[in-house]
DNA sequence: ATGGTAGGAAGCCTA
């Protein structure tokens, strides 16, 4: 069984300790990692090595930033997004562990939508849609997951009609996300919890934690052959209310081997 | 109530 679990940590240096705590507790065999928000010489590599992971990393001052995890070796790695030479954003990262092709996700969020965020945000999903095409021509067995700063429906927001024009709910960025999906791309939380209302991300302002006024925004996303593979898929909530948590939670899920 | 909090930067930006 092949564990994949995934987190946007929000500063990899500032949640070291959880992040360790956290691993050596659930264990998983590839941890994939956003906003570590630090150059790849500044990542606590030893740190991690010490817990019996390999690292890959695509990392970049103070913003953005994705590294893979993994206790079995990472071959073949591919840095950053194909589809334009010219974004300087470290926001994806991908690469092969055990025959399974893996990518860290961090999408851009896209707000303020009256800026160039937004367009930047839709022309990103768009790359990773062809991405997604090209990487399921080849019928390779993948798990895209990551923040994909995208509340797929309305049962995913606290308040769906407050983020109406937010980025992460306009139509036009989840016509994006339901396109890789319709590709036959299963979205491995609510093909395993198809009702359950469940949040991997709480604002930290506004006591959104304490009021459970969350998002459900991270995600994994599987390939026929992946998905054919599906056992559990769950959400480390308790991660958020540790002293000084990030504002995301991991979320994972397992694949059967043999 | 157009704020609030957190992280990394450096005298604001991103989320």
């Amino acid at each position: 069984m092949l564990r994949v679990a995934t987190w946007n940590v929000n500063s990899v240096k500032a949640r070291l300790e959880h992040l360790c705590n956290w691993v050596k507790e659930t264990s998983p065999d590839v941890v994939l990692l956003q906003e570590i928000k630090c150059e790849d010489h500044k990542f606590p590599a030893m740190e991690v090595e010490d817990l019996g992971y390999n690292i890959l990393v695509h990392g970049q001052k103070a913003y953005n930033g994705v590294a893979i995890l993994s206790k079995r070796p990472i071959e073949d790695p591919l840095i950053g997004l194909p589809g334009d030479d010219s974004d300087e954003q470290a926001r994806y990262l991908e690469a092969t562990i055990s025959g399974v092709r893996i990518a860290s996700i961090y999408l851009p969020n896209g707000n303020p939508v009256d800026t160039d965020k937004y367009p930047y945000k839709l022309a990103w999903m768009a790359r990773l849609r062809d991405r997604a095409r090209e990487l399921l021509d080849l019928e390779e067995t993948f798990v895209l997951a990551g923040d994909y700063n995208i509340c797929p429906g309305d049962e995913d927001t606290y308040d769906p009609v407050g983020f109406a024009g937010d980025a992460l709910c306009l139509p036009e960025s989840r016509a994006l996300f339901r396109e890789i999906l319709y590709m036959g791309v299963t979205e491995a939380y609510r093909a395993i919890h198809p009702k359950e209302i469940a949040y991997t991300y709480w604002d930290f302002q506004r006591g959104a934690w304490q009021k459970d006024d969350g998002l459900r925004i991270d995600h994994l996303l599987l390939s026929p052959p992946a998905a054919d593979r599906l056992g559990n898929v769950g959400i480390d909530r308790t991660m958020r209310g540790k002293q000084r948590p990030s504002d995301h939670v991991p979320i994972w899920c397992e694949l059967s081997e043999d």
